[in-house]
DNA sequence: TACAATCATGAAAATATATCATTATTATTC
DNA sequence: GAATAATAATGATATATTTTCATGATTGTA
């Protein structure tokens, strides 16, 4: 069975360290009989002896060395989870697990995780894309901390955020007929090439609160992954894409490109965040979506 | 304060492998609400959340998956160690720290330790040649465990058993005068050179013993701390020296030597072992005292 | 030889741990 | 959807362990 226990090391520690069990039961606030009961049942359970007496202290026996340095290993290493411990208690450290639902949200994330590890030194931050039951259901199972989504599913357990406010607009390249219009109709678009992110077209505003609702179908779509290829590909008079207005105009350096609004008043979106309730407690994240929503005119 | 023990890893370790209270609990020998007690327990001491209730079953937290990296990093060395003094308690293992007081005892020693080797794998042995306060002081400072000398000083505290009986002869070389001697009387060395190791005359018995109850000195004397050069020395006819028979016929075969007799009737000797009488329960070292000596014969 | 400093010991007190009996929660099944 | 089975949580009690206190034993020192 076992009977090796930390404090069993602690004390051969100290013992050692000290040289007797007067001096080391003041170290460990323990009195020195404490210490000598102590050990005498460690030592009959082990069926070894640990010290011996040399004259009125103590001398380590062969097997009390070896525990000493066995101590001495296994010691830290405690005394440095409990500090680890300490820091997750205060909610200085952890991992913050966030997920994504919406492409474009990427760039957007970028520009917050960096300054937030800034603020969060001892903070890991882990960005996840693919959920078996949704986001909400990753939330939900503990497997993300955070969701990052323009679409807030206001469930009880859950908390969501608005945090950064966003036009949807389409986006042309120079040779384009539309480039100088004030904005498009659904209409326009029936003839052109839509370039989507791979999502399923319910998922997408520009069909879900712009095409769907007049009845009209672009002539093809393409889906592409990234977005620095769907800009090359709409910079190139190849299709039109429908993104936040902030990242057209922060690829605008890059490649010559139209941003136009999505109806007279255009689309106008939301980012959220979304959380568990019961991580209320849980400073650096409870902070990351604060300091997300500060950002917001920033971006 | 310390509050993470060995126990606390053991339960972690057990809950996560087993997923459930119950589950662990018939591992542990403990009831399903004795580990409900002692996860609060610990959970409140260190102010982390190990554990979410999932279901009716338990997921670890972030918490609690660092704790466990803990538990199977940690809880591994300390049943390494408790096997290890287990060892040590059955008399196993160890190390033999053996001492030497006699030049010559070192070969008979090296012929005693290889077979003793493999009696005892898990034996270390240790030979120490200088000590502070000469060999019994050694002892009696637990610096060795073992003292090999030819001088058996019977104290309270120290048990000496004789483990070899050898002759001291004079070796002298193919052209010495003497060679054919049935033996030498200590007149016949006051004109010789004598080769010694380098100890103080009063513990070499060729003095004792021999030549300064004749009151006669050698013409010479000349120190040599290796008996390998000490023969090839003699052999070339530069000195004569004083060893143990067996030890004289073992160089045989490599140098043409001339044993001796000491005196019409010779000088027998001993090789003792001495030990401290408190070590009569460690078995590796009472071993070595009685397989030294039911080695006599063979060498 | 007395004295001071240490460890050892045993009984009692204090604390910690485990159990029992029960309730609460949550999947599963009919 | 209600009954059931499997699980964790809880609180009171019992048990075990650890610590202390008071004292005795040992040993080195003045």
């Amino acid at each position: 069975m076992s009977v090796l226990e930390r404090s069993h090391l602690k004390i051969i520690q100290e013992v050692a360290r000290e040289g007797s069990l007067t001096a080391a039961g003041l170290r460990l606030n323990l009195t020195q009989p404490a210490l000598s009961h102590a050990i005498r049942k460690i030592e009959s359970q082990l069926g070894v002896k640990i010290w011996r007496r040399e004259g009125r202290s103590l001398a380590l026996t062969q097997s009390g060395e070896w525990l000493l340095s066995l101590a001495n290993r296994l010691l830290p290493q405690f005394e440095l989870a409990e500090n680890r411990l300490e820091q997750f208690a205060n909610g200085e450290r952890g991992t913050l697990r966030i997920g994504m639902e919406c492409h474009p949200c990427y760039q957007w994330l970028l520009k917050v995780v960096s300054p937030y590890l800034e603020r969060w030194p001892k903070v890991d931050v882990d960005v996840r894309q693919k959920f078996q039951f949704g986001g909400i259901g990753a939330l939900f199972s503990n497997e993300i901390d955070i969701l990052v989504t323009p679409d807030p599913l206001y469930k009880p357990g859950l908390k969501f955020t608005p945090v950064f406010d966003y036009e949807l607009v389409l986006v042309v390249g120079a040779q384009h007929p539309l480039k100088d219009e004030k904005f498009v109709v659904p209409e326009q678009l029936s003839g052109e090439t839509l370039i989507t992110y791979p999502v399923p077209s319910e998922r997408l505003d520009i069909y879900t609160q712009f095409l769907q609702p007049a009845g009209i179908a672009p002539r093809q779509q393409k889906q592409i992954e990234t977005t620095d290829i769907m800009l090359v590909m709409v910079a190139h008079g190849r299709g039109v894409a429908a993104l936040p207005r902030w990242l057209a105009e922060e690829y605008a350096s890059r490649f010559e490109l139209y941003p136009l609004k999505l109806g007279k008043k255009g689309i106008a979106k939301q980012i959220f965040l979304g959380r568990r309730e019961t991580d209320e407690e849980i400073r650096y994240l409870v902070d990351f979506i604060e300091f997300a929503a500060s950002l917001d005119s920033e971006i």
